[in-house]
RNA sequence: GCGGACGUGGUGAAAUUGGUAAACACAAGGGACUUAAAAUCCCUCGCCCUAACCGGCUUACGGGUUCAAGUCCCGUCGUCCGCACCA
């Protein structure tokens, strides 16, 4: 007799130890079972795991264990995304070498993993800070320039005067950095960049294949992509007012049916026409400086006014030489989209109705909705940009907008300008190139050196890696590299002259575009083993935050084409299926103060459903706030090992995938963390109960109990909850084991220590299922189960369950039966029953019968094993 | 502004994809056991009417299609997400 309760804090190091010894979780390369590869994306080491990093790879185990169990051969690995800026500014605070700090985090994050009993292969572990790591990818990156797919030019990022460095986008708040809070200044600086644009049209095509993504990412990354057709064209500059050295003005347009309706022309603050009218026009310089500096604000961008400065120079209408336009320097035209220049149809575009109407410009309609009168269809504050019909067109008046584009651009292909055609189709993408220079200490070195005689040169092989140097002080802003007394200066490989390093380091988006690939073959000393990447990738399902949709994907996308290009991989897709996790969320509470409180600070009660929290402490009230995601700033992080002292992995692990569905959020809260303690405990109560009646030979027959209905609700549970686990609802999966210790609770209390053979087998099924279908999400729980049921195998090495159908289906079913659409009663009628058959009975059935009142149906609907509607 | 998703009890949610709305759980209330507490077990739990049965209403709101709508279509309101002057 097991009275005593489950206890996690034994069991879980238990199982661990077991596993480990076992080597449960090695992978098994000659395996000839159907390769499956699991992969959650991997964590930066921030320092210590809290509940959402528990989600994330509990989702992850779940699969991988449930798959194994199917009989598949499981990749399922685990590394650190370890270079990034939050190394260097702890170096900067706090005085510790990024290096120590990265390795000692990935160290106690790594115990809090192993603690929560993932089914990892930890021989593979990598962090993308390890020098055999980087080295690959340094070869990987000659590599790409060898082909052509990295080059360097020279670009505007947006420079930090204070930290000294490259800001990315996302970093620059309200036109100041993020850290230092100084004024963000546009710098021209040479970077490298990786060819991603070549890739863009099969990029985007490829986004149709991919199925097993949702379809709210595919959606992100084409709209990222943002293709658009359209038109170049080329207007002549008149020639007394177009300054000199210039004689064309090139535009991007995906409405060239509306060339008709053109009024100006525009072009960016950074054109070169633009440029050349400012050269004596100190009004204009001064325009263009304003327009610069707005640049960089998100919120300048959303509220700008959209202004533009008159250049005094003028085009020439494609189609009639006396019409000439005027050509304006405008702030809303972006130089690297197209050509930064455009013309301006203000009917068509609302932009540029505003901007018509504010400079006095002409507004000729040119497209109006098919069933309106062309003499008086008039644009009022409204420009027109749905179809319909082409009208004060001249060739093109009553052809519609698509057969007018067609029509504009089969001209304009057959005149010439500057000996040129003067229109020509073009294919246009929202996506740039991959900047990856950045000015930091803690990241991947570009294998590059610079000669003043050869130029830029490639590290040779026998020279990589390039290792980042130990001794770099923190002291002064700036990239420690480039401070560096030695570390740059070098001979030239090709000309033994002094040169220099490359001092830029490379974005930490890089490293996570391929350690997936790595992971099929990580201590290779190539970037992969083409035949093991090849088996194992793509990638069968990755899992990670939503957050990724776009960047790493997409990068990872990119490198997985750059790679096959250069002999790496098989694959383009690096992903098959891709799963987007909701955060873990928790409440916050505020002190009177204001001040941030941490939920282990508090008590909470509640009094007449009315909740209220109060200080620990000094017992002062709490303001209770809304629910948020973690964040260490808000203090409502929830640490991972605090819950697994507690209420043990298992409880964490269940908890985390309970009651929400996967990709949306879950809040956490403390009663909910206390149900799935009892539920524990409940299942350990349950299997050692039901020892005790399977134990017992000596009890003799009752006919309470019904061993085919436990039965049946075991198939019904393995059916049902293999389901939930193949399609990743885990709420689901969950839903049903409940219902399964349900029905085993129920037939128990009938029991009562009194059952036959028949029984005994019914209830050894079902617990045995309960313990197997749990599994995968508590698996020490149910390891604990499987031996005290008097198994001498390992839980982990035991085959999935399979649902015998017999049990899937009864011989009589229960038929609701409508009115009129609204159910009044139940049928009970044998399963191959006739329509006839059924429509007899549904209408001979009491509450019908006495509805009908004697008169005949109008009409009986009859879906057999599913509904009668009866219509009277 | 453009694009997308969503809206179901006190709460998290389920609903075989057009066929019994609210499975499963949390919270709450009542009871049993106990000297007491914890733990456990049992019962109630969408709203309205009723002593109870019976009944009526109910998936943000308004309309529509259908024998039948949480599910499909149109409109309104609200929430969330992505992009953001992309020509």
């Amino acid at each position: 007799m097991t009275s005593e309760r489950y206890n996690p804090r034994e069991s879980e190091p238990h199982w661990q130890k077991v596993w480990n010894e076992n080597q449960s979780f090695a992978l098994n390369e000659e395996s000839e079972k159907p390769k499956y590869y699991v992969l959650e994306m991997f964590p930066y080491p921030s320092g210590r795991c809290h509940v959402g990093h528990a989600r994330n790879y509990t989702m992850g185990d779940v699969i991988a264990r449930f798959k194994r169990a199917k009989g598949f051969n499981v990749l399922h690995p685990m590394g650190w995304d370890a270079f990034g800026m939050p190394a260097e500014n702890a170096a900067m605070q706090n005085n510790a070498h990024p290096k120590e700090w990265t390795y000692k985090n990935i160290e106690s994050m790594k115990e809090q993993l192993i603690s929560l009993g993932l089914s990892l292969d930890w021989s593979r572990e990598f962090a993308t800070c390890d020098p055999e790591y980087y080295h690959q990818q340094q070869k990987l990156f000659l590599d790409f320039l060898s082909k052509g797919l990295v080059y360097r030019k020279s670009s505007k990022v947006n420079w930090d005067p204070v930290d000294q460095t490259v800001l990315a986008n996302e970093q620059v708040i309200d036109g100041r950095g993020w850290r230092s809070g100084a004024l963000v200044e546009q710098k021209e600086l040479t970077q490298w960049f990786f060819k991603i644009t070549d890739f863009a049209e099969d990029l985007l095509d490829e986004i149709a294949n991919l199925e097993g993504w949702p379809e709210k990412v595919r959606l992100m990354q084409s709209n990222w992509i943002g293709k658009s057709e359209g038109l170049l064209v080329r207007w002549a500059l008149d020639e007394h007012t177009a300054p000199e050295g210039h004689s064309e003005l090139e535009v991007y347009t995906t409405r060239p049916d509306t060339i008709f309706g053109a009024s100006f022309m525009a072009v960016a603050a950074d054109h070169p026409l633009a440029q050349a009218a400012a050269k004596d026009n100190p009004e204009l310089q001064a325009f263009i400086e304003e327009c610069r500096r707005m640049g960089t604000s998100v919120a300048a961008l959303e509220t700008a006014e959209k202004k533009g400065f008159n250049t005094g120079i003028h085009v020439k209408h494609p189609f009639d030489d006396s019409w000439t336009l005027p050509v304006y320097v405008a702030n809303f035209v972006l130089m690297d989209y197209g050509t930064g220049a455009i013309f301006g149809c203000p009917s068509g575009d609302q932009r540029d109705l505003d901007f018509a109407r504010k400079y006095e410009l002409p507004v000729v309609p040119v497209v109006m909705p098919k069933d309106a009168d062309a003499a008086s269809f008039e644009i009022g504050d409204e420009a027109f940009t749905d179809d319909g019909v082409m009208i004060n067109s001249k060739f093109l008046d009553g052809m519609t907008p698509q057969e007018a584009f067609d029509e504009v651009a089969r001209r304009l292909e057959n005149i010439s300008i500057n000996n040129r055609e003067q229109g020509e189709r073009k294919v246009n993408y929202r996506l740039r190139d991959w900047g990856v220079s950045r000015q930091r200490y803690w990241g991947c070195p570009i294998p590059i050196i610079h000669c003043d005689n050869c130029g830029v040169v490639h590290v040779p092989d026998d020279q990589l890696p390039v290792e980042l140097p130990d001794d770099v002080t923190f002291d002064k802003p700036g990239n420690p590299l480039d401070h560096h007394p030695t570390w740059k200066h070098v001979n030239c490989p090709n000309c033994d002259s002094p040169a220099r390093r490359e001092t830029d380091t490379m974005d930490t988006f890089v490293d996570s575009s391929w350690y997936f690939a790595r992971f099929t073959a990580p201590r290779a000393k190539t970037p992969t083993v083409r035949d093991l990447a090849d088996h194992w990738l793509p990638v069968d399902q990755y899992i990670g935050g939503v957050e990724h949709a776009i960047l790493h994907l997409l990068y990872s996308r990119f490198f997985a084409r750059a790679m096959k290009e250069t002999g790496h991989l098989s694959v383009t897709e690096p992903f098959k299926g891709l799963f987007t996790q909701g955060m873990v969320t928790h409440e916050t509470y505020k002190s009177e103060a204001g001040d941030w409180i941490a939920p282990t600070e508090i008590d909470l009660k509640e009094e007449d459903g009315k909740r209220e929290a109060v200080l620990k402490d000094t017992g002062k009230p709490v303001k209770i706030g809304s629910i948020e995601k973690m964040s260490k700033s808000k203090k409502n992080v929830i640490d991972l090992s605090s819950m697994s002292e507690s209420f043990g992995a298992d409880a964490t692990r269940w908890f985390v995938l309970s009651d929400s569905p996967p990709e949306r959020d879950v809040q956490w809260t403390e009663s909910g963390i206390e149900g799935v303690w009892r539920f524990i405990q409940r299942v350990w109560r349950l299997v050692d109960d039901a020892k005790q009646i399977l134990d017992n030979e000596n009890i003799g027959p009752k006919a309470q109990m019904d061993a085919e209905d436990l039965l049946k609700s075991a198939h019904r549970a393995i059916d049902q909850v293999t389901d939930a686990y193949d399609n990743l609802r885990f709420n689901r999966a969950i839903a049903q084991i409940y219902e399964l210790a349900n029905a085993i609770s129920k037939s128990m209390a009938k029991i009562k220590g009194d059952a036959a053979g028949d029984e005994r087998k019914g209830l050894k099924f079902a617990i045995e299922t309960l313990v197997k279908l749990s599994n995968p999400i508590v698996p020490h729980l149910t390891e604990t189960c499987w031996a005290h049921l008097g198994q001498d195998t390992l839980l982990v090495d035991e085959s999935w369950p399979e649902a015998d159908q017999k049990y899937l289906t009864d011989d009589t079913i229960m038929l609701p039966i409508q009115v009129n659409g609204k159910k009044r009663a139940e049928l009970t009628i044998a399963k191959d029953a006739t329509k006839a058959q059924i429509e007899q009975a549904a209408l001979s059935a009491e509450p019908i019968a006495r509805m009908l009142d004697g008169n005949a149906p109008k009409k009986v609907i009859v879906v057999p094993g599913r509904i009668v509607n009866v219509v009277i």
